[in-house]
RNA sequence: UCCGGCGUAGCUCAAUGGUAGAGCGGGUGGCUGUUAACCACUAGGUUGCUGGUUCGAGCCCAGCCGCCGGAGCCA
């Protein structure tokens, strides 16, 4: 079945040409004088193509007027310049073909409002909806950008495992990955389960990070970067968080935080840019209904460095505020989300990245500054979203990554292949992780992280 | 998990402890090169669940479930 695209068909606009198009009915208005309105999209653009379907059509009475919302078509035509205001060319259909109906009575997706909220429930109908079909076409061209700027640069893609027996240091509550049966698990001597039994045969899980395996390959291939589904286990409730999202991680041999923070700087720039480009309709879309500032704060963060400062410099800035925080201000503890907010969204107004955290509230594999109080870490925090990005250049000396596995509490043999790579060839080396979900909500504006994701899962919610 | 808010028609929301309402959407009819169409008529309800107080509960009380926002955890 060959058809033309909408987007092509509006794009090029080729009066006296006759194109064949397959959608689904956005709506459908009847004219007495003889002949119906259809608005079609395909999903290949925001915009819908106006169908003009005459009486004459042989199944007008029988088809065309029993069109309503949701319904799928295929249309072929000539395309015609639009006599109407809204549109500069419509399809004067020489054949309307109905695929499916949809039962008014029963489609959900009316038109009208719906809230977020609702379709949520009907998650797998959302795709029909101007929002979600543009948050969904904005998702794919961040992926696809993400890919290209990392070629550019010469990293190279690596595919870490999904289920692993290291948990990176408690990122986070981890899913178990398991084949026995809960009810009738095999115990070991002091009752407890014998996950020797287990398929892997020792305990797995669902991954809360690829990083300990992306720095193995860093650490041969040079530049890597890892794009796949994470899992936290967290019991969260919030609009930022999923229990399955999606992360990308690149981590670089040779490189240091400078080294690091330039890449996370370049990347999401660079991410704005290209969606700015191509997905302007959208973008515009998500500037008129969600967030009136968005296409301004897009555009201005594309085009200007983001700011730079350290740990201590943040909290110092904290104290002078004269704010009255829910939580206290001081060196050594850790920034709230009040603190991180005040700094992006009222002190800056713009991205920040802040760097060199006290080691003691920062993980065992952070590389410790020569202060020896601070460790090279990094978070990128931008308004409204929040931490985007946290990263850090890693410890590559074996003596204290060693010292630091200790003084956490860890044990060193959980870590052998890992400090493998500080015993043979270790070299300085940086990376971070990116939340895509938080990526695409800045970039369309969507409050709640779970519609900017097809199937959210979320506590208590796996369905579809 | 903690704090706060909310659960009433398909959807969004009203309703002093006293007969359950509107708008939108649906259906029917009318009208119109329409585009958030418009006009008229019409159908549509176990007020989240369970128990309690009361002559009487959508409303008050208790427990539970769900959703939303904030916090924590983090990306």
């Amino acid at each position: 079945m060959k058809r033309d695209l909408i987007a092509d068909v509006l794009r090029r606009a080729e009066v006296g040409r006759t194109a064949c198009v397959g959608g689904w009915v956005k709506t459908r208005r009847d004219s007495k004088g003889g002949f119906s309105f259809l608005a079609v999209n395909d999903g290949s653009s925001f915009h819908d193509l106006q169908v003009v379907a005459e009486a004459t059509l042989p199944n007008y009475r029988d088809d065309v007027l029993k069109l309503t919302t949701g319904a799928a078509v295929t249309v072929g035509g000539e395309l015609v310049a639009s006599p109407g205001a809204g549109q500069r060319i419509e399809l004067r259909a020489a054949e309307v073909t109905v695929h499916g109906y949809a039962d008014p009575g029963a489609y959900p997706l009316q038109k009208k409002k719906i809230s977020f909220e609702r379709l949520r429930e009907l998650a797998h109908l959302r795709p029909r909806t101007n929002t979600f079909g543009a948050v969904a076409r904005v998702r794919s061209a961040l992926a696809f950008a993400t890919h290209a700027f990392f070629r550019e640069r010469h990293f190279h893609y690596v595919h870490t495992p999904i289920i692993t027996a290291s948990d990176c240091e408690g990122a986070g509550e981890m899913f178990r990955v398991t084949t026995l049966d809960a009810g009738e698990a095999p115990r070991d001597a002091a009752g407890g389960v014998d996950y020797s039994r287990d398929f892997f045969g020792r305990p797995t899980f669902l991954t809360v990070s690829g990083q300990l395996e992306g720095e193995a390959y860093a650490c041969g291939l040079g530049r890597i970067y890892t794009f796949g589904p994470t899992f936290r286990a967290e019991n969260s409730n919030t609009r930022r968080h999923l229990a399955e999202f999606w992360m990308i991680e690149p981590e670089m041999a040779f490189a240091d935080l400078d080294d690091n923070a330039a890449l996370a700087e370049a990347y999401v720039r660079g991410l704005f840019r290209h969606v700015l480009e191509y997905c302007a309709p959208d973008l515009e879309f998500f500037n008129t209904r969600i967030d009136k500032t968005l296409l301004a704060t897009l555009t201005h963060i594309a085009d200007s460095p983001f700011r730079r400062l350290t740990y201590t410099e943040a909290v110092e800035v904290l104290e002078r505020s004269g704010r009255r925080f829910d939580f206290p201000v001081g060196w050594g503890k850790d920034l709230q989300s009040e603190h991180e907010r005040y700094l992006t969204e009222e002190a800056f107004q713009q991205p920040l990245i802040v760097t060199d955290f006290p080691e003691a509230i920062k993980p065992f594999y952070m590389r410790v500054n020569d202060d020896g109080r601070t460790v090279a870490a990094m978070d990128v925090l931008v308004p409204k979203v929040g931490e985007i990005i946290g990263g850090s250049q890693r410890e590559e000396r074996l003596d204290v990554l060693r010292d630091r596995l200790r003084a956490k509490g860890l044990s060193e043999q959980n870590y052998g292949w890992f400090l493998d790579l500080r015993r043979f060839g270790s070299v300085p080396h940086a990376g971070f992780g990116l939340g895509f979900e938080r990526l695409v909500q800045f970039c369309t504006g969507m409050q709640n992280i779970r519609d900017v994701i097809p199937f959210p899962r979320t506590p208590g919610n796996a369905e579809f």
